[in-house]
DNA sequence: TTAATGATTCTATCATTATGGAAATATAGA
DNA sequence: TCTATATTTCCATAATGATAGAATCATTAA
């Protein structure tokens, strides 16, 4: 991950209409949900839904997926992953201590694999 | 975590000189290092780096301890897993699917918290 | 107490971001 | 086509954040 990638996906989520957006399509992965479902559930005008999506996915957070009339909007595991990884990696090797640090493994099982294929969610 | 606790840390992040300070802090874990030595590793202005350490200190990402006439700035790791937990929990848990979740775990080895308790770094 | 060093606060200026109404742009069904 | 629905773009306003010089405060040694 680069510098500036990192700073995008931080300040895309340091918002709190767009925490609220991504945690709530965090708990509909893999599929998603669509746009006005979002708007509905927390409560927002359409324009500034949409503004706050086209910010998240510009850092690469979510990806989008036309159906119909409705845009599925998912969130990118992988995208977070990585920003963990930015964040605590190296942690304590200029010291003369040492962290034991985990990656978070947020994969969809399988069966959520199949699912998503199904219906992709390409950016 | 609650939700500002978490844009407030998010936000302080999401900023280029604070992100290099947060990184090469993560890197000198447990024990930090002074404020002179981060301006000078990173060339930033004292004004600026005061300003910036004062944001990274009141999300509860640094915390600081005097020694002499240096203050030592260190970083909390446990805000980080907090924060990663609120981002990444509850995945999948609205759709027919699942994740499987991992949290980060950056702890010091035992060697590193005695370390850390020789030199105390309370906010 | 004086001088030197480390760090913060004050202040003004500049730059970026958030908001939401209104208009514009798709898409699907009749 | 025409119409309703879904979503985005445009725009002006308001709010927030970043920068760094200068002044101030804090600590130590002489």
């Amino acid at each position: 991950m680069q510098n500036k990638q990192a700073i995008t996906i931080l300040a895309a989520l340091a918002q709190e209409s767009r925490l609220a957006v991504y945690r709530l399509l965090i708990e509909h992965a893999p599929e998603g949900l669509a746009a006005s479902a979002i708007a509905e559930k927390l409560g927002l005008p359409n324009a500034t839904l949409s503004f706050h999506l086209k910010e998240l996915s510009h850092a690469g957070l979510v990806s989008s997926r036309q159906s119909g009339r409705f845009i599925y909007y998912a969130p990118v595991i992988e995208a977070m992953n990585e920003l963990i990884g930015y964040l605590t990696d190296h942690c304590c090797s200029q010291s003369g201590s040492s962290c034991s640090t985990a990656a978070t493994k947020c994969v969809p099982t399988k069966r959520a694999v199949a699912a998503n294929k199904r219906r992709p969610a390409s950016a």
